[in-house]
DNA sequence: TCTGGGGTCCTAGGACCC
DNA sequence: TCTGGGGTCCTAGGACCC
């Protein structure tokens, strides 16, 4: 039995647990650069600001219903999701952290202490007690259907954020009411063409034969409804699986035109994906680098391209995946476009940096790489100093904009919350 | 003027091998 | 006119998630 737990609107109640003065306001916070709307508290969605909408074209509807607006803080998030954690880690005898702000519970044979609702209700408890933020409870067998009971626990107020859909009458009285697109692995193009087949509800998917399915999608959909009809296909994962590949990206605070700066921009990006690289304890073979202009101007020409480099022998030094990321990034580069984004991904990974060399091979492994890295970590890790490489540039006139950022109240001493006695 | 970032998995098709 | 069969590996692209 699975309990999936998550935080309403979590960025947004984030922001709110530290400012009581915010109570009765709608609140949304912005992604990175102030781009568009990632999280909105109940007031902002009923204030019909939609997710996911430009910044820029929620201005009015912000000023109309006097909204405050956050830049993303991750650094807040990130802790106040650990706190979170660790809460359910002493409630649930396993956690399976899905996600910054859900994790599955493993509560199989819970019932014998507990009823499922009593639990669910008890962890909605502790958990606002601890840290403030309010969390709904979907109980089920299967992962599918504990995200659905999850959300019904959200959209139907009665339920008081706890719902125990271990039932099999409850389950299909439920996915009755629940349109397919809101099932967990049904997204945009296959809800659109579920409906082409006059699959409109959840239920009506979940009694599809899968010879039908499996002909017309793939096997991802197929375990799907499985999960839905109560076989339970997606494993309860406590241990954290290792990374597949390493994405650093950003959209620039200004557009680049720039070859110097882009460089500069593509070196910082190469430069924090090795640091995530060595904080996996990975050693990486294959290193791009990508572009891109913004896709939405439909006056100028649209531009975007990747280059990648297959390394000789693995590395997790920041000196071959800089040089790396620079050489894919003089293969893509054309001058006279406004660029609007960059990126370095890594790929590939072992868990050693020796692999086989090839006989005639000239490659000669840097001498001492482990423990420069480790001192360059060291250092970053402390604040102690400053060190960077040349080509990350001391300007930086492109990094991104984060103008209405709160303070890191859990973080940093002197961002600490004050209290006036 | 201004439209996020970071992941996963699956599939189809081509290259290549015997 | 006729042009094997079966397998693996790799990559690009498409779908999804939060």
């Amino acid at each position: 039995m699975f309990a999936l737990v998550d935080v309403n609107s979590f960025y947004a109640s984030c922001e709110t647990v530290f400012r009581p003065d915010l109570r009765g306001r709608p609140v949304i916070v912005l992604s990175n650069n102030d781009g568009c709307v990632i999280a909105r508290n109940a007031l902002a969605k009923k204030a019909q600001i939609p997710m996911g909408a430009p910044f820029f074209k929620t201005r009015d509807a912000i000023r109309q219903h006097n909204v405050a607006v956050f830049s993303s803080n991750y650094a807040l998030y990130a802790d106040m999701s650990s706190r979170v954690m660790e809460t359910l880690e002493r409630l649930a005898p396993a956690v399976d952290i899905y996600s910054i702000d859900e994790a599955f519970l493993d509560i199989t044979n819970i019932e014998n202490c507990i009823s499922l609702y009593d639990f669910g209700k008890e962890v909605q408890k502790t958990i606002w007690k601890e840290t403030h933020l309010s969390v709904g409870v979907g109980i089920a067998p299967t992962k599918t259907l504990a995200k659905l009971a999850n959300f019904a626990a959200k959209t139907w107020k009665g339920t008081g954020g706890v719902l125990d859909l271990s039932q099999t009458v409850r389950q299909r009285k439920l996915m009755a009411l629940v349109p397919v697109e809101e099932v967990w692995g049904v997204g945009r193009r296959i809800s659109k063409k579920l409906n082409m087949l006059g699959i409109t509800t959840a239920l009506q998917l979940a009694d599809c034969p899968s010879a039908l399915i499996r002909k017309h999608f793939s096997v991802v959909l197929e375990r799907t409804v499985r999960e839905l009809c109560g076989e339970s296909c997606l494993a309860f994962e406590e241990s954290v699986p290792t990374k597949q590949q390493i994405i650093c990206s950003r959209s620039f605070g200004e557009r680049i035109t720039d070859y110097q700066d882009m460089r500069e921009a593509i070196c910082n990006y190469a430069v924090r994906a090795a640091e995530k690289l060595r904080g996996e304890h990975q050693y990486c073979r294959y290193v791009s680098a990508f572009v891109k202009t913004s896709p939405h101007d439909p006056k100028v020409p649209y531009y975007s391209n990747h280059a990648g480099i297959k390394l000789l022998t693995p590395t997790q030094d920041s000196r071959d995946i800089l040089a790396a990321a620079v050489r894919c990034l003089e293969q893509i580069w054309k001058p006279g476009y406004r660029y609007q984004k960059g990126g370095v991904m890594l790929g590939d990974f072992f868990s050693q940096g020796v692999a086989q060399l090839n006989l005639f091979d000239e490659y000669q492994p840097k001498r001492n790489s482990e423990q420069l890295m480790a001192t360059l970590d060291e250092i970053h890790k402390k604040g102690t100093g400053k060190v960077w490489f040349a080509g990350q540039g001391i300007q930086r006139g492109w990094s991104m904009k984060r103008e209405m950022l709160s303070p890191a109240y859990t973080t940093r001493f002197n961002e600490l919350v004050k209290a006036k006695v």
